[in-house]
Order: C-alpha cells, then sequence, then structure tokens
RNA sequence: GCCGGUGUGGCGGAAUUGGUAGACGCGCUGGAUUCAAAAUCCAGUUCUCGCAAGAGAGUGAGGGUUCGAUUCCCUCCGCCGGUACCA
C-alpha cells in the first residue's frame, strides 16, 4: 500500500509558497477583483481551539477556489490587539501588554501557519501598532470634527456649523444634536469659550459629556451596552452599575436610518439582520407635551399609542428624571426619597429578575391631559427607564400590560378605550380593535385612530410625531492602559482640541504599572510627562475602546503600508468592499454595527467608494465540545469527600450533587452515554485534583478509595455526565488543533471540519470521525502511487466512463462551492475517489485535473501530485492554475433509469434511452409486469411523466 | 413574551426549482488477510413482518394543497440563538 505522509510534504509546502510568495495580491491587476475577509483574532493567551479555524478554513477553501477561477483575490489577516481580554491577559500574567501581545501573536501565528491558509501576510495588520493606530486616531479627529445634517442626510465639518452659528444661531440648524433650546447668533457670540465648546459637543460625532455609564469596579473600567450581559460584565462576569462620568460618545445613533434602511440590500443572513433591526429598534410614534399644575414644567412623553390618549389615567416617570425633585410635593418628599433610594440599591440584575414585581411612589403633583384636560397623578416607578424614549410615559392601563398591573397594584382608574370584541385572539399589545370613550376617536379602527391623534396633537402645537430608536450613542471611553490614545488636548479653559495632523499618532507611553486605578482613573494620568503638554494643554487620558481599531481595519489591508494615508483611493476604488466576510454571530451588533456606522462616515466624507463594507456575510457555527461530569456529594460522609456514579445520582435527587467537570482525557469512552472513570483514570484524576486525593468513588456496589487501593485486580466504572457544551480551558475539553494536525495532517483537518456539516450550523467536535477523512486521503493518495509508493501515472486516453466520474466531481465541487456547501463538497471527492479506485483508473487525463479540483480543499497534497505531474518545472502552483470546467457532455446519460410509481409509490424501475419519447416511456411502463400488477382491474385516470426524473400512473 | 433559525437512521449529515428519502462518513454486524494485532479489503446496516421474493410504515405532531410533499400552506410541540418592564 502507498503510503501517505501528511507531516514530510505539507511542510515542504508551505515553505514553498512562503519562498515563492505564492499568496501575494497585488492592486494593480487586469483580473477582477474579489475580497474575501475573516473576522481578525484577539491574540488571546490561549490560542486557538478546533472552533477558530472552521471559519477561517470556509474562506481560505473560497479565497482559493476564486483565485484559480481567475479573481485577483485580498485575502489577509491580522489581529485586533487592544482592549481588554489582551490586558487582562498580562494582568494576570504579570507581563506587560506589550511583550503578552507579542507572545500571543506568534503562537497564533504559528497555528494559523500550521493550517495552510493563503493568507497575503505583507498585509498584516495589528491594531496595536502605533503605524496602524496613527489613522484610528486620524479617523476619530474626523468624526470629532463633523456632526451630522439632517438636511443632507450626512456628515458636515463642524467648522461650517460654527460659521452658521456665528450668522444666525442654531435656528434654521435641522442636525443630529440632544441640544433643543434654540439660541441667536449674538447668544452665541456671548458664550465663553469654553461654553461654546460644550454646546459644540452637542452636535460633534465624536463628543464627550456627562452620562449614566456601566462602571464596573472589578475590570476599572466603563463598559458599552454590548460589553454587559445579564447586568454583569461580559467578560469575567463581573457587577456593573450605573455612574455619572464625563466620556466620549460616538453619536451612532445619528445613522440610525441609514443603518437600518441600508440592511435590505445586504447578503447576510435573516437572523443576523433582524438581530441588527432589534438593535437599532426602530418605532414611530408621537412625542407629546403635558403641563403639570401649579408650575411652568411639561413632562414630555412618546408613545407609540396616541390613539389611547383618552385612556390615560396617570403618569409615570423614570425615578431618575429630573424633573421628579421639582414636582415632588412637601408631603410627598419622604416616600419619593426613599423610592429612589430604594431603586438605587437595587443592582440591574436584581431589578432584571423580578421584571414581575409592581413599585413605584406618587410624587403627590398632577398633570393635564392635554386632551381631555383631566388631571392625572404623577408617579414614579423603576419600570420606566430613563435611557429609553423621554424617560416618562402617559400611563394607559387599558391598553398596557405594566400600566395595567400597576393601576391595579395602587388603585388608579382604568378606562377602556379600545373595543376588540371583534378580535377575539388579540393580545394587549396588538394594534386592532375599535376606539370608544375617546371623543373624536369613537368608531375609528386603531390604526386609523392613530393617524387621527397624531395630527389632532400637531394640529393642537402640544406635540410631533416622532420616530424613537432603542440604539444608543456609543460609549467610547475606557479608563485602561491598553488602547488607542485620544488625539485630543485640553487648553487652560478645559477646551478639547484635536492633535495636530503632523503630531499624529499620539503614542502609547511605556508605563511599568498599567493595572487599573480604584479611582476611576485611567492608568495613563500616572504618566504626567505625557499628560502635560506644552503651553498648559493636557491630554485626554482615557483609552479607544476594543471595537475602535476593528472599526475600520478591512480598509487598512487595501493598502497596509501607506505612511501617508489610511488607505489610498487608488486602492480602495479598485478593491471597494468587502466581497465575502467570514466570521461568528458574537459580533453582530458590536463589530459589525460600528463599522456599517464608522464607513458611513467615511463614505460621507468621500473617503471610502461604498456605503456599505460587507457585502456577504456568513457566520460560521460554533464547534462545541464533549463536558464531562463527576457528582460530588455535596454534604461529606465521616469527613470524606464522596463521588457517585451518574446513574445513581437520579435516585438520591440531583440536588444533593454538585456537578464537576473532569479533563476529558481521563474519561474512557468519552461522549458517549456509557462514559465512565475507571480506577486507572480516578488516579489520573485525584493526581490533578490532589485536594480530592482522599475522597471516595462509589461506583455502583464499590467504593474506591485512590488513596488506599485495594489490591484485588478489580475494577470498578464511575459514569460521568457527558454534555454537548462550549469548549472552553474551564471544561477542560479543549481541542487543539495542533495536535490534531500533528497527528493527521493539516489537509486532514481542513477537510474533516469541512465535512462535520453545513458551515453555519454549530456541532460537537468528535475526533473520531476524522478517521474517515484521513482513510480517504490516503485512498486518494494511492491512486496516484503503486504498491511501493513510486508515483505512477498512465498516459493512456481516458475512457467515457473515467471521464463521467471526473465531470460529475468538478461539477458538484463547482456548484457547492459557489453556494458554500463544503462539506457535502467532501463527499463529492470520496465518492469520486472509491469509484475511480474501483476502476483502478490512474490515468494523467483524470487524476490530473483532480488534483486541481481538490486544491482548495487540501492545498498541500494537491501541490504534491502536482509537481509530481511534472508541473513545477515551468514554476507554476497549482494555486495559480485554472479551476476545472465541468464538460456537460460526458454528464449526458444514453440511457436513464426511470422510477415507475402507481399513485405515488413506486412498484419498479426501467432504463429508457434518454431521448425516448413521452408515449414510448408510459407504454414501456405500463407493459411491466410489476406494474401490472398494481394498476389491474383500475382504470388509469393519469400518467405523469417528468423527463429525466420519474414515470408516476395515477389509477383508481 | 417578542424576533430569527431549526427538527431526517444508533451518530454527524445528504436530498440545490415539489419528482427514487437516508448520498458521504462514523459506529455497529459478518467475512477475507494475519500466529496475533494494527492496517487494508469485501458484504450488510431506517423500522416492522417475512427464509426469501415481497408487503407495510417512515423526515417533531396533527391537518391541508398536489398525480406526487423532508421541500409549499395552517395549527401545535421541542431545541438553538438574539432580545426585553422599549412606552
Amino acid at each position: 500500500m502507498a503510503t501517505y505522509n501528511p507531516r514530510e510534504i505539507e511542510k515542504k509546502w508551505r515553505k514553498y509558497w512562503v519562498d515563492n510568495k505564492v499568496y501575494k495580491v497585488t492592486n494593480d491587476s487586469d483580473q477582477p477583483k474579489f475580497y474575501v475577509l475573516d473576522m481578525f483574532p484577539y491574540p488571546s493567551g490561549a490560542g486557538l481551539h478546533v472552533g477558530h479555524p472552521l471559519g477561517y478554513i470556509a474562506s481560505d477553501i473560497f479565497a482559493r477556489y476564486k483565485r484559480m477561477k481567475g479573481f485577483n483575490v485580498l485575502h489577509p489577516m491580522g489581529y485586533d490587539a487592544f482592549g481588554l481580554p489582551s490586558e487582562q491577559y498580562a494582568i494576570q500574567t504579570g507581563i506587560h501588554p506589550t511583550e503578552a501581545t507579542r507572545q500571543n501573536i506568534a503562537r497564533y501565528r504559528q497555528q494559523l501557519d500550521n493550517i495552510g491558509l493563503s493568507f497575503d501576510w505583507d498585509r498584516e495588520v495589528q491594531t496595536c501598532d502605533p503605524n496602524y493606530y496613527k489613522w484610528t486616531q486620524w479617523i476619530f479627529i474626523q468624526i470629532f470634527q463633523h456632526y451630522y445634517c439632517k438636511d443632507s442626510k450626512k456628515a458636515q465639518p463642524i467648522a461650517d456649523l460654527v460659521a452658521t452659528f456665528e450668522k444666525e444661531g442654531n435656528v434654521n440648524v435641522n442636525a443630529a444634536t440632544s441640544q433643543e433650546a434654540k439660541f441667536s447668533a449674538d447668544q452665541w457670540k456671548a458664550m465663553t469659550p469654553k461654553q461654546k465648546d460644550e454646546m459644540l459637543m452637542n452636535y460633534r460625532l465624536g463628543y464627550q459629556k456627562v452620562g449614566f455609564v456601566n462602571w464596573c469596579e472589578a475590570l476599572g473600567t466603563v463598559l458599552a451596552n454590548d460589553e454587559v450581559k445579564d447586568g454583569v460584565s461580559e467578560r469575567g462576569g463581573h457587577p456593573v452599575e450605573k455612574k455619572p462620568m464625563m466620556q466620549w460618545s460616538l453619536r451612532i445613533t445619528a445613522y440610525a436610518e441609514r443603518l437600518l434602511g441600508d440592511l435590505d440590500d445586504l447578503e447576510w443572513s435573516d437572523s443576523l439582520k433582524a438581530m441588527q433591526k432589534n438593535w437599532i429598534g426602530r418605532s414611530e410614534g408621537a412625542q407629546a407635551f403635558f403641563n403639570v399644575q401649579d408650575t411652568d414644567e411639561q413632562i414630555e412623553i412618546f408613545t407609540t399609542r396616541p390613539d389611547t390618549i383618552y385612556g390615560a389615567t396617570f403618569m409615570v416617570l423614570a425615578p431618575e428624571h429630573p424633573l421628579v425633585d421639582k414636582l415632588t410635593t412637601e408631603e410627598n418628599k419622604t416616600k419619593v426619597v426613599e423610592y429612589k433610594k430604594y431603586v438605587n440599591s437595587r443592582s440591574e440584575r436584581e431589578r432584571m429578575a423580578d421584571v414581575k414585581e409592581v413599585t413605584g411612589a406618587f410624587t403627590g403633583a398632577y398633570a393635564f391631559n392635554p386632551i381631555t384636560g383631566k388631571e392625572l397623578p404623577i408617579w414614579i416607578s423603576e419600570y420606566v427607564l430613563l435611557d429609553y424614549g423621554t424617560g416618562a410615559i402617559m400611563a394607559v392601563p387599558s391598553d398596557d400590560e405594566r400600566d395595567k398591573s400597576f393601576a391595579e397594584k395602587f388603585d388608579l382608574p382604568i378606562i377602556d378605550v379600545v373595543d376588540k370584541s371583534k378580535y377575539p385572539n388579540a393580545t394587549l399589545h396588538d394594534k386592532v380593535g375599535v376606539m370608544i370613550n375617546s371623543g373624536f376617536l369613537d368608531g375609528m379602527e386603531v390604526p386609523e385612530a392613530i393617524k387621527a391623534a397624531n395630527q389632532k396633537i400637531e394640529d393642537m402645537g402640544i406635540g410631533k410625531r416622532r420616530i424613537n430608536y432603542k440604539l444608543r450613542d456609543a460609549n467610547f471611553s475606557r479608563q485602561r492602559y491598553w488602547g488607542e490614545p485620544y488625539p485630543i488636548l485640553f487648553d487652560k479653559d478645559g477646551v478639547a482640541h484635536a492633535v495636530p495632523e503632523n503630531e499624529l499618532p499620539v503614542q502609547l507611553p511605556i508605563l511599568d504599572d498599567f493595572k487599573p486605578t480604584a479611582d476611576g482613573q485611567s492608568p495613563l494620568a500616572k504618566a504626567e510627562d505625557w499628560v502635560n503638554e506644552k503651553e498648559g494643554f493636557r491630554r485626554e487620558t482615557d483609552t479607544m475602546p476594543g471595537y475602535a481599531g476593528s472599526s475600520w481595519y478591512f480598509l487598512r489591508y487595501m493598502d497596509a503600508n501607506n505612511n501617508n494615508e489610511f488607505a489610498s483611493k487608488e486602492a480602495m476604488n479598485y478593491w471597494k468592499e468587502v466581497d465575502l466576510y467570514v466570521g461568528g454571530t458574537e459580533h453582530a451588533v458590536g463589530h459589525l454595527m460600528y463599522s456599517r456606522f464608522w464607513h458611513k462616515f467615511l463614505y460621507d466624507k468621500g473617503m471610502v467608494p461604498t456605503t456599505e463594507p460587507f457585502k456577504k456575510l456568513i457566520n460560521q457555527g460554533m464547534i462545541q465540545g464533549v463536558i464531562e461530569y463527576i457528582y460530588l456529594k455535596k454534604d461529606k460522609e465521616n469527613g470524606k469527600s464522596q463521588f457517585y456514579c451518574a446513574d445513581m445520582v437520579k435516585e438520591m435527587g440531583a440536588g444533593n450533587f454538585a456537578k464537576i467537570p473532569v479533563h476529558v482525557d481521563f474519561v474512557q469512552e468519552y461522549g458517549s452515554p456509557k462514559s465512565f472513570l475507571n480506577r486507572e483514570s480516578i488516579q489520573k484524576f485525584v493526581a490533578w485534583r490532589p485536594d480530592y486525593a482522599d475522597a471516595e468513588f462509589i461506583c455502583g456496589n464499590c467504593t474506591y478509595n485512590p488513596s488506599n487501593p485495594p489490591n484485588d485486580g478489580k475494577d470498578c466504572n464511575l459514569v460521568t455526565k457527558s454534555e454537548v457544551g462550549k469548549m472552553s480551558k474551564r471544561y477542560f475539553n479543549v481541542v487543539n488543533p495542533d495536535d490534531v494536525i500533528e497527528r493527521y495532517g493539516s489537509d486532514c483537518f481542513r477537510m474533516y471540519e469541512m465535512f462535520l456539516g453545513p458551515i453555519e450550523q454549530g456541532k460537537p467536535w468528535d475526533t473520531k470521525g476524522i478517521d474517515g477523512v484521513s482513510k480517504f486521503l490516503r485512498k486518494f493518495w494511492s491512486l496516484y502511487h503503486d504498491d511501493n509508493n513510486v508515483f505512477t501515472i498512465s498516459n493512456e486516453a481516458a475512457t467515457k466512463d473515467e471521464m463521467k466520474i471526473l465531470h460529475t466531481a468538478i461539477k458538484k465541487v463547482n456548484d457547492d462551492i459557489e453556494r458554500f456547501s463544503f462539506n457535502t463538497c467532501v463527499a463529492a471527492f470520496m465518492v469520486a475517489t472509491n469509484e475511480l479506485k474501483k476502476i483502478k483508473c490512474n490515468k494523467r487525463a483524470i487524476l490530473e485535473p483532480l488534483a486541481q479540483l481538490i486544491a482548495p480543499f487540501g492545498p498541500h497534497i494537491a501541490e504534491d501530485l502536482w509537481a509530481k505531474f511534472g508541473n513545477h518545472d515551468n514554476g507554476i502552483s497549482v494555486h495559480k492554475v485554472a479551476f476545472p470546467q465541468a464538460d456537460e457532455s460526458y454528464l449526458k446519460e444514453d440511457s436513464i433509469t426511470y422510477p415507475i410509481c402507481v399513485n405515488g409509490k413506486k412498484r419498479a424501475e426501467m432504463a429508457f434511452a434518454s431521448d425516448a419519447s413521452k408515449e414510448d416511456m408510459e407504454a414501456g411502463a405500463k407493459a411491466l409486469e410489476a406494474i401490472q400488477q398494481h394498476i389491474e382491474g383500475k382504470t388509469i385516470r393519469k400518467v405523469i411523466v417528468v423527463p429525466q426524473r420519474m414515470i408516476n400512473i395515477v389509477a383508481g
């Protein structure tokens, strides 16, 4: 048998590719372009596990395929090296982030190289490299120096806005802003520099404001909304509280409408589009002002149901609403203060946990319903959120679940305003029904009433139609060391100025003590020499968050070594946008939203040629691992820990046990329902976890004590519990691709990962199945080699059958790569190999194109065989030649075997010439004995003949 | 709750526009080779009845459209992901 030795050939060809710069790509090509991008990794200390390369392999196959199809393919890679994970790792290991990042990148590079990916490494980017973050800072300055004009629907220079203010104030300005009040040119001119600066901050797309931020004490930083999950930090699971702080923000809300609208044209999955839509959270409604009794104050509310205004019986403000203190009457003060204190004491997590419980306090004040004039008591409650809408609502208990339970709890009136009797299945939430008890709206259907109510509100001048978004401006400040420094200087008055372009990059100072500080100050504040600039200027000490560098890196690859611009116009006009982007769903609303926002901003400035950065996007599924647990009894027995068989636990009550994850390497038959620890593996377990050296292991009828093992030669099996879950260090179930590659070779690893199933689907890793692919590769190799492993090929002409096998595979693989169905491509290779092996085909006319066909999947074996055919004499790599094209003429059959059905059920088969007439086929089918049996005595009502497919006789 | 996805043998999965359900692989069973094992090769493997030929059932459940449904429509259930006092 020929021996396939992947270790040898893979090393050889990887060197060849590097030496010959096979994957180098230029920007001046006559070929059409194609840009295939992977989401670049965080170089964390853990390294890659078998789940990470799934997307890289898929995109690599596609990139190689496109390259062979005659495209100039940009397929780059880099590292998202700034940010919390890198810094956390540095703190844990005590190694400086610069050094830790360097080491981690080296390790990642080694692992990536091992997989045989076709990246052009000359274009590598690292977000922590000053030559890179110079441009991150530069783009931030552009964002800082622009505002969003709602008339032209794009970003405009802040200098233009200043000119307008000088001329006429803000009376005619229609901008994305938090500035509601109008001012004149004179008022503007009367402002101090600091006041002007603060006013402009209300308009800038990158601006500073005091806001309630997600403060994480343990991490010593502020987190963005999408870095907080269930009230705790996404990384580390530390508690997060709301805290007012001066922070940089990006006005992403200005782009909400475009971010939403442009989704339609993208080739992204429905679920991903839905996630972005939900995150943007557009809702149409009305803003209205309610006067407050005995004051000049007004309460601004937002509602999507202005039609139900006659049913409004009270108002609710968020406890943190600025009007609360002003409105609260003397006699209600104590209760309100108490309630606010209670709300404040509750963590985000507690608030979410008991959503059902209704709480609140009465302020003692009353507002007037602007339409009915009725008095409405003003309450405060935590179910109204300061962040959303206006932080205040008109409560309509008849048509809102929460208002209803609030009214019931505090005994407030409920007026029915919508008659839903015509819609028995409708819930309170559905906008259907007929208006009642609602004055001029009576008798209208809800959608009509909404329009009428909106019109009335506008006519009366008490409010306006408004579109509200759930999307918040993005917090862009971190009080951390390992990030891009801000290119911002504050003058003596505290006015923010952009650092002049020729002074970029603002380099991150080298600090020995880079740990976060307890008082919330950035560690950079400690670098006094760095902070204090000439002429009394002081540097901003916050750094940018992790997503800053990743919001534009795909542009840098187009022209990665440009020192004059972030990328040249020519480069961007050539590469345009990313044609295929592959990565995980975890970036659905973070990275993908911010990148789209930055890109749209750059588009507004004419700096990029397209409105969207990523045309087609594929989310690879997560590869899961098997988690093996053993059950530890919570109560010790005679001071000893006891582990029990998983099958004994049910009877004894699972609540009495803690599940302890075991290293999967110790477990026998791991992943199966029978998985267990034998005596030997129990010994390994206690050697690994010495704290359990004294424990007893109770397996069925025997008790095993590893510290005092009986010498009876028997064994006992402690049954473990297998679950499918995350592959992670903490479950001791990580499979390292390096180990798999060491054993099977990287071509095998690549093809096995693809063979597991559809790329977008999550699936558990099972190393056992890899033998099938390994076997296939050996068989494939043996097509080209004789029993002594000598490359042996015949130059004889191929037969029709052989050509059919080849071209069937070519067609299948071409079609399936185009639809990203890589698992079925691997199956097609197996089919072709099995068939060729059976007929002992070793003809060049078949095997040479077959080697080309497999090249995107198994690049090393393909290159090796390609070289053996003598093709390297011309210096041409298999990865640079044209991909085989299917010749349909070989696929045509002379005769086709048709299934013949009676009433849709297959009863016989019969072969007909491929050009046989329908009449002949019908007659032939009817004449068959097996068919006769089934139609005997019945009337034939219809015969359906579908050419190339089947024949169906309808009888009855 | 809402939004999106998904459900096929013992397992991973295939069936691209409605046309032979279960490709390919794992696992399992039997056989060949071997002193033995590994490796390799051959045969079988959806379920039920049957020695077999064959018959019946079958793609989460129920219903519908159709000559014909894993595929389209309706109702329901399970699982995965997202999201939530969103006014």
